[in-house]
DNA sequence: AGTGTTGGTACCCATCGGGAAGTAGGCACT
DNA sequence: AGTGCCTACTTCCCGATGGGTACCAACACT
């Protein structure tokens, strides 16, 4: 009852953080947001979202899978490919295969997929609204500390 | 013109993502909700968002190192200091350091980050009510693809 | 036939998350 | 006075993971 600690206390911890998973879905929920991609390709998909380049295409739902490639740019095939399987097996998008000329696949937004994009905006609303402040103390605080 | 195919594609890629990153602040919200901890920090600064143990605190928006360290339980220390820093550096929380006794430090969101954590309510309320969906079709889809 | 397009997969590496353990400094107990 | 424990970290190390590039398969066009 000396020595055990850091150990006993890990494996409490354990246990606490198991029972707090099982009762806190917002836990899950900020995993999947966790994940890097994520919100691009449901913002892509949500349509109206990207001020630059969203222009040319309005409201549409549907995108291919080259096209989501090219539109969040900074997205490798790899990582898309992950993000979309992985939206997919959450039932937040829908993978359809069109096994006609060069194979073309197309991904939409389901209701549940595009009621997180709704709620997303609500984040994207406060990002747009204080962004410029997060910067401004981030260089702040860089310039007085580092 | 036949041999950059992917280099060029990249590059200019690249040129795309800066000008896409310069104009979409949300790219910058999800980078930093991406953060594993930031959300389970938020909330239990925020107050009254963990149903399990939150009873015990109310609505107290101040709480120490240790407190925190023990409500959130899975965070290493490492991990929950780098998550604190990183958010005071952005201006969300504060940190007050009382060296009276064995030196005891305090965090509080500001309010920018009380404003944050609002906003992150709205997601919290999606996860309560779709999270049992999106696990269902996890499920399910483990079962039928292996 | 060779090249390009479409939608991926395989491999490989750098980075980073994350834990265990060590650190500083003051006080309390012995 | 020395030991040891409390607080709030920091450092080291490793395994996982992110992420990029190269490659694959099929088919149309030239």
């Amino acid at each position: 009852m000396a020595t055990t600690t850091a150990a006993q206390r890990r494996a409490q911890a354990k246990s606490e953080f198991d029972a707090f998973l099982a009762v806190c879905p917002s836990r899950q929920l900020l995993e999947r947001l966790s994940d890097k991609w994520v919100g691009l390709v449901l913002c892509a998909l949500g349509g109206g979202s990207f001020p630059s380049r969203a222009g040319e295409r309005g409201e549409s739902r549907s995108m291919r899978y080259s096209e989501l490639l090219r539109q969040i740019a900074g997205v490798s095939p790899k990582m898309l490919t992950q993000t979309l399987r992985s939206l997919e097996r959450d039932g937040l998008v829908t993978r359809s295969v069109v096994a006609t000329v060069p194979v073309t696949v197309s991904y939409e937004l389901t209701d549940l997929g595009l009621s997180l994009h709704v709620t997303m905006r609500t984040l994207k609303a406060w990002a747009e609204t204080h962004v410029t402040d997060v910067l401004e103390r981030r260089t702040a605080y860089d310039e007085q500390s580092g």
